[in-house]
Parts: C-alpha cells; sequence; structure tokens
DNA sequence: GCATCCATGTAACCAGTTACATGATTTG
DNA sequence: CAAATCATGTAACTGGTTACATGGATGC
C-alpha cells in the first residue's frame, strides 16, 4: 500500500528515504505515516522491480561562488569521495531515489486500481489523483460513490432488520444505536463531500461523458 | 484486538465459533469481520489463558415432550454419543464456549484500556461498554473527546504552517485541501457526536463528579 | 444420495510494527 | 568533543489474511 505514497512522492522531486517518511507523515495526515522499518525494504523492493532507482547524488556544495579558494574544490572532492566510498564500502550515507518510466506506469496502475472499499488507501489516491487524467479522477471518485451508496444501503438494511413479531423493542442497546447512527452520518457527510468534489472536477474540466 | 470483541459476546451467552463469527460481523459494522483463520486460534488462545472455556454441548433435544416413542430418548442419547465421541476421538463438532471469571475481569480491562487513538477498537469499546459502570463509561467518551481535540488541533496547525514569506499560494493541490477540509469537519462532527453521547449519558446516570 | 450449508481447524503468507545496530553530520 | 539529529538498515514479532483440508447435518 505505500507503494502508492512512495511512487507519488517521488514524482515530484528525488528524495532518500529518511526524508521520504518526514513527507509521508503529512500525506497521510499526521497520524500513521510508516516506520523505517517498512520503508526502508520497500525502497529496496521498489528498486529492484525496477520502479525506482538510485541517483547520482547531487553533491549539493551551496554554490560556494568564486571565492577563489581551493577549499571550496576539495570539500567538493571529499563530499563526491565520500559519497562514493559510502555507497560502494559501507552501504551507508544518503540514498537518494528517483522514479522510472516503469514506476510512472506502476503508479498509474495503483491509482486506477478499481477497489475503492479501503478508506485509508482511497485517501491516498487522492492525494496523489493530480497525476490521473481528469476523466480517471472523475471515474475514482465516482467509484467510491457508488462505494459509499452500497454502505449506506446495507447499513439502513441493518437497521430496520427483521420487522417479525417476534423482536420487542429493538434488540440494541443505547450505544449499538448510537454508533449505527453516526455511522449512518457519516456516509452521509462523505457522500456529501464526494459529491462536491466531483461537481468541481466536472467545473474545472468540463466535457462529455461518452457512451 | 478481537479478543475484546470475542469476550464481550460471550458475557452474554455461551456460543460456539462458527456463530461467533456471524455476531461479530454486525457488531463491527458489516464490513471488515474477522477470518476463520484468526478467529479459531484466538479461541484457542483464549482457552489457554484461561478466559474462556469449552462448555459442556447442550444436547438441544427440542423438548419432544412424551411422545412416549422410545425414538426420541434414542435419538438423545445418539447425539450425546456423538457428540463426546466427536470432542473425544475426531475433535470435530460443536465446541461451545462460556467466558470465566478471568475473562470477565480481562474483558473489563480491555475496555478500561486508556487508549483510545485507534479508531475501530474504540468502536468496540462503545459498542461493548455497557458492561462498564456508567463512571468508566464517561471517562472512555471523555478520553475520547480529548483524543479528538487533539487530533483537531494538530489539524489546523497543519492548515496553516507557516504564515512565512517564502511560499506563495498555498502549497497544497485542490485535493489535498479537499482531504484536509474533509477531516476538519469529521472530527468535529465525531466531537458534536461524542458530546452527544456524554450528555445523554450524564442525563440517564445524573451523579457528582469528585475532585 | 448429492448438494449445500454448518463447523473446526491448519499452513502459508502478508503488511506492517518495534527494537536493535550502525554510522555520518551538525551544532553548542 | 559530546550530544543531538540525520540516515540506513536488519531481525524478530504481531495480527491479521487466504487457501486448504476435513467432516457432520440438512434438505431436496
Amino acid at each position: 500500500m505505500f507503494d502508492l505514497a512512495l511512487l507519488g512522492l517521488l514524482t515530484d522531486q528525488e528524495l532518500h528515504g529518511y526524508e521520504l517518511k518526514k513527507r509521508l507523515a503529512d500525506l497521510l495526515g499526521g497520524r500513521s505515516s510508516i516506520s523505517f522499518g517498512s520503508l526502508y525494504p520497500a525502497l529496496a523492493r521498489l528498486e529492484k522491480q525496477g520502479a525506482v532507482k538510485a541517483v547520482e547524488q547531487r553533491t549539493e556544495v551551496p554554490a560556494s561562488p568564486m571565492s577563489g579558494s581551493l577549499a571550496g574544490e576539495l570539500a567538493a572532492f571529499r563530499a563526491r569521495s565520500r559519497a562514493v566510498a559510502a555507497r560502494t564500502r559501507s552501504g551507508r550515507g544518503k540514498k537518494v531515489y528517483g522514479i522510472t518510466d516503469l514506476g510512472r506506469a506502476r503508479l498509474t496502475e495503483l491509482l486506477t486500481d478499481p477497489d475503492v472499499s479501503d478508506d485509508r488507501s482511497f485517501e491516498l489516491k487522492v492525494a496523489l489523483c493530480r497525476h490521473l487524467p481528469p476523466g480517471d479522477r472523475v471515474e475514482l471518485f465516482e467509484r467510491r460513490r457508488a462505494e459509499l451508496v452500497r454502505r449506506r444501503d446495507s447499513l439502513r438494511q441493518r437497521d430496520q432488520p427483521v420487522a417479525s413479531p417476534t423482536a420487542g423493542t429493538g434488540r440494541l442497546d443505547r450505544y449499538r444505536r448510537a454508533l449505527l447512527e453516526r455511522d449512518s452520518t457519516t456516509i452521509d457527510h462523505d457522500l456529501a463531500w464526494i459529491d462536491r468534489l466531483l461537481e468541481s472536477e466536472r467545473q474545472a474540466f468540463p466535457q462529455e461523458e461518452p457512451t
């Protein structure tokens, strides 16, 4: 699931793992970031698959401009050697990743995955959906809308279930009822929200519906 | 996490695994039940811990009342033998579980666990909180309220972050902004909901706040 | 007597976590 | 130069999943 987030972030710019983790934190909304223990293996996996690749580390000497001194050159040289040494010898030092064509394809694939039933990954998709053409965006939202309608219906079905002469005064205690009511209003608000999204999307990218 | 649900359900009545799964499904609200692959191991674990125990299978001859025939008796006898044979020989056949005193203690422990940051387990706690004394119930809700306030605050902090002269027109695209807005209103609604819960709780069980 | 549901369980896997180990860079 | 922070990674564990295997009970 984090593949999506990682590829999304790397589409915008090349980053190293540690930085990715920080960006991820607010991409996912504060709580529930990713831990290093899954971040680095995930990156390694993506690299092995060819979706990302470690790019040449930008030496990042912050433009020590013509001080004439050899010190600047020397520092740059040292940094370069360190980087290479680090990579080849001990495997330590910043490893900056960039996305590949294969990675971009994979991103699109993940973004257009028809499954919108998982709330967290849907949110991720929305957060990254600007990488999608407008039509696919609308389709994503529509699909989610349908999912929410399904949930609302199954909730209503559960609300007044049997109508049989057996059970007396509703077999749910006040707390279960409160939860049900909350679920119901939450879904309604979510539906309204996605309808607003769809509306603003159609306004921004007006076009005929084919078929 | 499912321990809580299992113990909660078994507090009301003795049940076997298959039935538990069905009850669980609507306790958790339709989606995301439990799979057999985790249900049975969970029950086995709880049994080993002594929180539940397999009770004598109620033979459940549905009161074939004095038909005089030996057939009824025979059927009952057979059912009994089958049950015992099943349990001792092949390990198959319904295994009805009941909660123990230790299990009840464990339930209370799980229900009063101060961590209310996980949404799903909080919902579970609410669904089962009638097993809690009113005071602990209020405390559960209060804690959740505080958690929601925390989330709202950290969200607001992220909303207008730097106010520095650097960044121009908000560094978030429309979709990220839409998500943020949705998070915010969701939390507000959740706060209102829990306030209603607290209010109705205080009405139902009015009492002085000590300390 | 065959299909279908009821019922219990195991094994392999999966996606993530925490805890640990290591070392480089920056800063007071 | 010590402490804090940046940075990468491994190992063990956790809490669940799906797929599989087994077999009893029911109904047509």
